[in-house]
DNA sequence: TTAAAATCGGATATTAATATCCAAATACCC
DNA sequence: GGGTATTTGGATATTAATATCCGATTTTAA
């Protein structure tokens, strides 16, 4: 579902939102930590940090920071700049379909890919961190008529 | 969201559910309409056979046809075989996670992953074509913060 | 039976994603 | 200011996904 970069990113992500306290985090330290190779993981972060989901300071002392607090940073956020979350312009079926009069498989699409985004939007570092509360939003095995 | 082999192979799904009566259905004929790599798409249609999706028939006046109703064929079936559906196994933090005893990141990946496989499985072919009965489910799009 | 239509499948080319290497640039500490 | 720790960023290698090529096999039509 998330490419292994996506996933390296929000490893990353998870890893400063649990040493959160500890003051910045080297890109050498979480490479090493979560295995992941060291010098690829430098420059995701670096995108990250472009992006604004972290800071980086260098120099001795140095590493990655998050910029917002885990509650606000969602999974999507993290793993955008690295996966086309939004579904592609071109229509399904065969014909040219413009966007102002879309055929039926345009809109569903859409459709769908908002949903799948939705979720990724609605579920933050925290919520993968700290144990889901019972009867938060999501029951069990996700049931089609999500009321409310 | 969805690879390019997974997109062609929904886009020849929808070609077939749509000339539904007319027999057979040529490899090449759906790479013209859609255009798509005719050598491609031939293997792709060859894996969708191979996984029951589809069913082919050769020589003169052969092709593909599909195995079921439009109605009961989900696009979670037609991709699948060319997308990994499934989280993976290994943990998004750093320490080893036993499958028995799941770390809550662990746990929550496998909630929001099942929850998009939902999506993917209870949209059918059927629903790309009509279109969605206005007020079925799904009520206002999830704000997209186009974020680029 | 012959020829044409079409799938089948292996070998290979191209392109994009992933990973490595190395030389800077920057900031801290003494 | 010198030395060390760290990010920055370009160039390049490796691997996986995508695309092409071509011959073999199966089946139908004439």
């Amino acid at each position: 579902m998330l490419s292994r970069t996506g996933t390296y990113a929000l490893q990353a992500a998870l890893h400063l939102a649990r040493t959160n306290g500890d003051g910045n985090v080297t890109a050498t330290a979480m490479a090493d930590r979560l295995g992941i190779p060291p010098t690829y993981l430098a420059k995701v972060l670096h995108r990250l940090a472009r992006e604004g989901v972290m800071v980086s300071t260098r120099g001795a002392g140095g590493g990655y920071r998050l910029t917002a607090r885990p509650t606000e940073l969602s999974v999507a956020a993290v793993v955008a700049p690295f996966q086309e979350l939004q579904p592609r312009r071109d229509c399904l079926l065969g014909g040219p379909c413009d966007l102002r009069n879309p055929c039926s498989a345009h809109r569903r699409r859409e459709q769908w890919t908002a949903e799948v985004l939705a979720v990724l939007e609605r579920t933050t570092l925290a919520d993968l961190l700290a144990d889901a509360p019972a009867g938060a939003g999501l029951d069990d095995l996700p049931n089609t008529e999500t009321s409310r």
